[in-house]
RNA sequence: GGGCGUAUAGCUCAGUUGGUUAGAGCGCUACGUUGACAUCGUAGAGGUCAUAGGUUCGAGUCCUAUUACGCCCA
């Protein structure tokens, strides 16, 4: 490609998709197992298969592509394996939406067919996820996608659970568990959300049995009376005690409770009595068992009353609600209500009330699996980054509770227990049904019927094995031996405990192995005013827009560079911009770079490095600072500072190889010295290729581009499979006199602005310096362009010979004093004023230091190249101000 | 009730084991159509690092307490 037919301006929708195409035909994101390389794997965290692209893919797919891009580079056999997750209710509700449309029910269409038309779904709907995640630039291995209910996956739940079953990890109770009314399914604990909400805080009066004396009592739920049985005080409480062991009568049915003591009531709130619901409240539940009492349910899976609230049936939970508290008010026996703040159980889905509900279902002892997940990260096997998320998933497996496994969904893995003859308590775990009726015939005897659960299991079982069943656990691939345990587990804070933790103790009880060796967590990604995108608020950004609007490239930057490992970061229109101008600006270095080079030629940039010493000072400036640079990126990839990598990499491209060395390689290319010019040409490539090489993991898009055009053998087709670069000489010594160059420069950009001088205008300068003036010399033409000083006209000496007269004085570091000859405009108040301000400044640097120095504890103290740097920093300044001192005193 | 996070320039945020002159982007001021880029360049202004103590030769960084905001768990 030749300059020419680069356009001005980045243009990313111009060689995005042609470009990820071909990566993607090219193979370029395989894994091949290779025994003789070290593999480097990622598990995709498996997005909803129907669902859409959000901000939070967005971040996934961003970080996890930068570690595999980079270790893929370095020349493992960088694995990331993608695949999409069925996600139980969520998919189902879609397609109950679906049908809602045409004023139908899924038990209208029944079981089969509604799983037929799930699929049916899944089949339109499930690969446009994962052509949004292409659209990000991810570079998985997509030969082995895998979705949550593939036949192995599918094989590999039915294995897990039997296994468990086996191990009496599994139990079937009937048990208070959250309740969701509108989706007909029990939920985990992890699924309820607790707010904080105005309510009404009911007072009434318990009539006792055989006595004109009422107990007060205060509940935030009135309707949950009808489910009272019985009324709690505290056992210390005086004002009860003649109370407790005597009868209450529930109101208006008129049901005879206990009166009972119990340490659990607080004497300050409402009363201090409290009726116990074992039936439709977790806390009630214990307490109900602690005294035994009866659970009586009074709510229909509709959270309509049932039969047990005799009056009240068929009324929904907040009709009942009302018409009690009136017909209570009626017969005398309300007191008042008042207005009160209560924590409220919602559903994290669809927000409505959750109903605590006695019902039955499938659980999973979690005791002894967390006691492992616990180890493996107090113990070092896993690492969690960042490290403060430690404490809180020790925290959660410390304190954990059984889990509820089943939902009474239809779309999902099926739970494998089969119920024999017809009895709920006989009941076989098993792979298939064939193995279920060998199974129950072992067990039961004769086995008439068969009847497979008609539940299905938490989404969440199925992901937990997600990082070896992906790799076709239970058998023992090729690939499971490989390539697992996994690297690294990237994924958002917000399901540390849904995921993170049950792969964790899945994976210990199945593989014996931690699934994972580090766990990245990010942040959650926020709208622009730092609240949570919803769709709800309306201020969802789609990723896709962003990255077709300012560049896949610029989206990838701005997420990284946003915030911090685990800290939430808010969406930045002004950061995605800046983002995007720094492509372009990489894309206009680049244009410069190859519009300087020679016609058709291809340039060998190796041997640069061979007369390193011999270059010039910019270039061993600019070739140092890239080495430093790639030492910096390395360690900051490898220790999950993505976003340092990337502002490191800014201020570099930008900062310095743009703004200063592209400046400085003007002067020889546009000059009449052929070697300097190749040097530079050689330079700039040189430079620009390993640029691109470091940047390519996180743009990976216009660093392909850019360096397809490079007319240099590089001996791939592909930067994706470029090597790493390693760092080369770094010559120190070349960097501080660059940077004494740039002081200078800089210092006199700034005398020509407080002097007026047009910018055009090329000016007369005399620099002196003793220890400087041979490298200043090599780099005159550099030093004359940038300060813009007539060459002709510029001095430079190892001493001053006549004061020019009429000067501006410059003073800067290391012995280097500039005099600006400004015949006409200088004024001597003025110049001396300016020295003045310089002398002041130096003067309390001078002091600063002395100070720290004459401090015995400092001295003695500190590190020997602390006090070496402050000794030498004093020397330095008090030589700038013996010289300033020395230029005021010459000004007459 | 327990735990965690955040508080740094006008705004949004960096600041890796404590090392003394705290950075960036945007915004602001002045100037600029130099043959890569106005999605730009040059120079500049702007911060008692939430508050109060403490440890240390030295604290934005470590410890304690307080305040404000946010999140998680119960």
């Amino acid at each position: 490609m030749s300059t020419t037919q680069l356009p001005k301006s980045y243009d990313p929708s111009a060689v995005e998709g042609d470009l990820y195409r071909w990566w993607e035909e090219s193979g370029f994101f395989n894994a091949e197992i290779d025994w003789e390389k070290e593999p480097f794997v990622i598990s995709m965290p498996p997005p909803n298969v129907t669902g859409a692209l959000h901000m939070g893919h967005a971040m996934f797919v961003t970080l996890e592509d930068i570690m595999t891009r980079y270790h893929r580079m370095t020349g493992k056999v960088a694995l990331w394996l993608p695949g999409t997750d069925h996600a139980g209710i969520a998919t189902q509700l879609q397609v109950e939406k679906q049908l809602a449309k045409a004023g139908m029910t899924r038990q209208e269409v029944g079981r089969e067919d509604f799983e037929e038309m799930v699929w049916e779904w899944k089949d339109r709907y499930g690969g446009y996820i994962t052509k949004q995640l292409r659209r990000l630039g991810a570079s998985p291995d997509w030969r082995r996608e895998r979705f949550t209910l593939d036949d192995g996956l599918s094989e590999a739940v039915a294995e897990a659970f039997v296994r468990l079953a086996d191990k009496g990890l599994i139990y079937r109770g009937s048990y208070l568990v959250n309740w969701s009314p509108n989706l007909q399914t029990a939920v985990s604990d992890l699924e309820v959300e607790h707010q904080s909400e105005e309510g009404k805080l009911y007072l009434f009066r318990y009539p006792i049995k055989g006595s004109e004396e009422r107990l007060v009592v205060a509940t935030t739920r009135p309707e949950t009376i009808l489910g009272d049985t019985a009324v709690a005080v505290h056992p210390d409480d005086e004002r009860y005690q003649h109370l407790i062991g005597k009868t209450a009568l529930v109101p208006m049915l008129d049901r005879e409770i206990p009166i009972i003591a119990d340490d659990y009531v607080d004497r300050e709130f409402g009363s201090g009595a409290l009726k116990i619901t074992p039936g439709h409240d977790p806390n009630d539940y214990e307490i109900g068992q602690r005294h035994g009492l009866p659970i009586i349910n009074i709510m229909n899976k509709d959270a309509t009353l049932n039969e047990n609230a005799g009056p009240y049936a068929g009324l929904r939970r907040d009709v009942a609600r009302d018409q009690l508290w009136s017909d209570m008010a009626a017969a005398g026996l309300t007191e008042k209500v008042v207005p009160h703040t209560h924590t409220v159980p919602r559903s994290q889905r669809g927000g409505e009330v959750i109903e605590p509900l006695i019902s039955t279902q499938w659980f999973v002892k979690m005791e002894q699996l967390a006691a492992a997940g616990l180890a493996a990260v107090n113990d070092g096997r896993i690492r969690v980054v960042p490290e403060r998320f430690t404490k809180i998933y020790s925290h959660w497996l410390e304190n954990i509770r059984d889990w509820t496994i089943s939902r009474q969904l239809w779309w999902g893995h099926r739970i494998p227990v089969w119920y024999v003859n017809g009895n709920e308590s006989q009941w076989v775990a098993a792979r298939n049904e064939e193995e279920a009726r060998q199974r129950a015939t072992e067990r039961f005897g004769t086995v008439d019927s068969l009847i497979q659960e008609e539940d299905v299991l938490d989404t969440w079982f199925s992901s937990g094995l997600w990082p070896f069943s992906t790799l076709g656990w239970p058998e023992e691939t090729e690939a499971l031996r490989y390539f697992y345990p996994t690297s690294v587990m990237e994924t958002g804070y917000d399901i540390l405990f849904f995921w993170v933790a049950r792969m964790i103790m899945m994976g210990l009880e199945f593989t014996d192995d931690v699934p994972f060796h580090t766990i990245y967590l990010h942040g959650l990604v926020r709208a622009e005013d730092g609240r949570k995108m919803s769709k709800t608020l309306g201020n969802v950004i789609d990723p896709l827009d962003a990255a077709d609007e300012y560049g896949t490239d610029a989206l990838r930057y701005m997420l990284i560079t946003g915030s911090t490992p685990g800290q939430d970061m808010n969406f930045s229109v002004e950061r995605i911009t800046a983002a995007r101008n720094f492509a372009n600006k990489l894309w206009n270095t680049a244009r410069f770079a190859l519009g300087n080079m020679a016609e058709g030629a291809t340039v060998e940039t190796a041997s640069i490095l061979d007369r390193f010493h011999d270059l010039p000072l910019a270039e061993r400036w600019i070739i140092s600072r890239l080495h430093q640079l790639t030492n910096e990126v390395t360690h900051h990839l490898e220790n999950f500072n993505f976003g340092e990598a990337g502002r490191a990499l800014h201020n570099f491209a930008w900062g310095e190889f743009a703004d200063w060395y592209l400046e400085a390689a003007k002067t020889r290319l546009y000059g009449a010295d052929d070697a300097l010019k190749k040097e530079a040409q050689r330079t700039l490539l040189y430079v620009l290729e390993r640029l691109l090489r470091l940047l390519h993991p996180i743009m990976p898009f216009i660093t392909e581009t850019i360096w397809q055009s490079l007319p240099l053998d590089k001996g791939r087709d592909t930067i994706m499979l470029a090597p790493w670069p390693s760092a080369g000489p770094i010559d120190e010594g070349a960097i501080e006199q660059w940077e004494t160059v740039q002081a200078l420069i800089r210092a006199i950009r700034n005398t020509r602005q407080e002097y007026s001088v047009e910018p055009a205008r090329w000016i007369a300068a005399t620099i002196v310096s003793a220890g400087l003036a041979t490298p200043l010399a090599a780099s005159r033409d550099v030093l004359a362009a940038l300060a813009r000083i007539d060459d002709g006209q510029l001095d430079i000496a190892t001493a001053l010979g006549d004061a020019p007269e009429q000067a501006a004085q410059i003073v800067v570091g290391d012995g280097l004093t500039a005099y600006l000859p400004l015949a006409g405009m200088v004024d001597l108040d003025q110049e001396r004023a300016r020295l003045q301000k310089q002398i002041d400044e130096t003067d309390s640097e001078v002091q600063r230091l002395e100070a720290r120095l004459a401090n015995e504890g400092f001295v003695s103290n500190a590190p020997a190249h602390i006090v070496d740097g402050a000794r030498e920093q004093l020397a330095g300044a008090q030589e700038r101000l013996a010289r300033l001192r020395e230029r005021v005193g010459d000004l007459v």
